[in-house]
DNA sequence: ACTTTCGGACGTTCAATCGA
DNA sequence: CGATTGAACGTCCGAAAGTG
């Protein structure tokens, strides 16, 4: 089938994947009520993302949870670093809209999928996903160590026309015409420690707005960290996941959430006229004695240990 | 229940085309 | 000639079919 690059030019939505970045367990009973924290104005000379509050004072909602036991710290500690507030990303689901430290969905919610540059012979044939060490982990479990090998990249067919192209899109005219008067107001990038978290769509914090447009008065607070921010209350504790504050029907918000008709195609008839399967292969799988493969579609070894399975592609692409 | 197969979504590459 | 476009080509998700 790879090699049938017939394609139908729409694209449907595909079911979203789990979210990435999942920590290696996590059990929804972990889940703490969240605690609410005094805000303040934004103080700064930034302006505030739609949405983004400026907390001046963070704290542990439980003490008994904090992994800092640290007695100099202080169990309500100051944090005078600028940060914005948002829910956190649940473990397990994308977040209800963009957070930072999640892989940036794309415009729908979507996770962009990673591919290996190369697969190997069998995991192609199999279509299974690969990896870039040659054995790839998947032959190694499937006993197919000795016939792991590249493939072949066809050569490209050259000389095909293609006749006239869109218009070039000109490099944005003064009046953005495109970009949303809010989004506009946005600085395309915020100072150095400050990010935005999450920008809750507007009613989000249901009752929560000030008069006028005021900032809110209180919005729950999640422990979150961020590589590029250290936090003291970060690694090991369990995340809340924020729920509208009333009434609302909770993932409503959130557009990998939305709900996926039943399958629209049609049965998938099996044909017995099967090239592919030429190349047998053993009577083994990916997801084989690994539970299940984890969110990223990496393998995940049985023993919990990730054989670094990305070796990270060197930035450049090749051109 | 587990394994295998494979339809098709979607990511990547790169020749054709465009515009300066 | 560099930038952009967009289709060819590729990976692999996820569900159905097969198997014991
Ligand atoms: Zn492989
Ligand atoms: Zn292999």
């Amino acid at each position: 089938m790879s090699a049938n690059g017939e394609q139908a030019a729409a694209h449907k939505q595909q079911q979203s994947p789990p979210a990435p970045m999942q920590p290696p367990s996590q059990s929804s009973e972990h889940i703490h009520p969240p605690a609410f924290v005094q805000l303040a104005p934004h103080p700064g000379a930034y302006a505030l993302p739609p949405g983004a509050f400026s907390p001046v004072f963070f704290g542990h909602p439980n003490p008994e949870g904090m992994v800092n036991h640290d007695p100099n710290v202080p169990q309500y500690m100051p944090y005078t670093q600028m940060m914005y507030v948002y829910p956190p990303p649940i473990p397990g689901q994308a977040p209800p809209f963009p957070h930072p430290g999640v892989p940036q969905p794309t415009a729908v919610g979507k996770q962009k999928r990673k591919q290996v540059k190369m697969a190997c012979t069998n995991c192609a044939s199999a279509c299974k996903k690969c990896d870039d060490g040659r054995p790839c982990q998947r032959c190694i479990r499937s006993n197919l160590a000795s016939t792991c090998k590249d493939g072949v990249r066809k050569e490209r067919k050259r000389g095909i026309k293609r006749g006239p192209y869109k218009r070039r899109n000109k490099p944005p005219s003064d009046d953005e015409a495109d970009v949303p008067r809010e989004q506009a107001s946005i600085p395309p990038t915020l100072p150095e420690g400050y990010f935005p978290y999450f920008l809750p769509p507007p009613g989000y914090f249901q009752g929560a707005e000030g008069q006028n447009g005021a900032p809110p008065v209180q919005v729950p607070f999640y422990p979150y960290h961020h590589p590029l921010t250290p936090f003291p209350y970060s690694a090991g504790i369990p995340m809340p996941f924020m729920q509208p504050l009333s009434g609302q029907p909770g993932p409503s918000h959130n557009p990998i959430e939305a709900p996926q008709p039943p399958s629209a195609k049609g049965k998938r008839q099996r044909s017995s006229t099967d090239e592919l399967s030429t190349s047998k292969k053993s009577k083994t799988d990916d997801q084989r004695a690994s539970g299940t493969p984890d969110s990223e579609g990496n393998d995940v070894t049985p023993s919990g240990t990730e054989p670094a399975a990305q070796p990270s592609e060197p930035p450049s692409s090749d051109r």
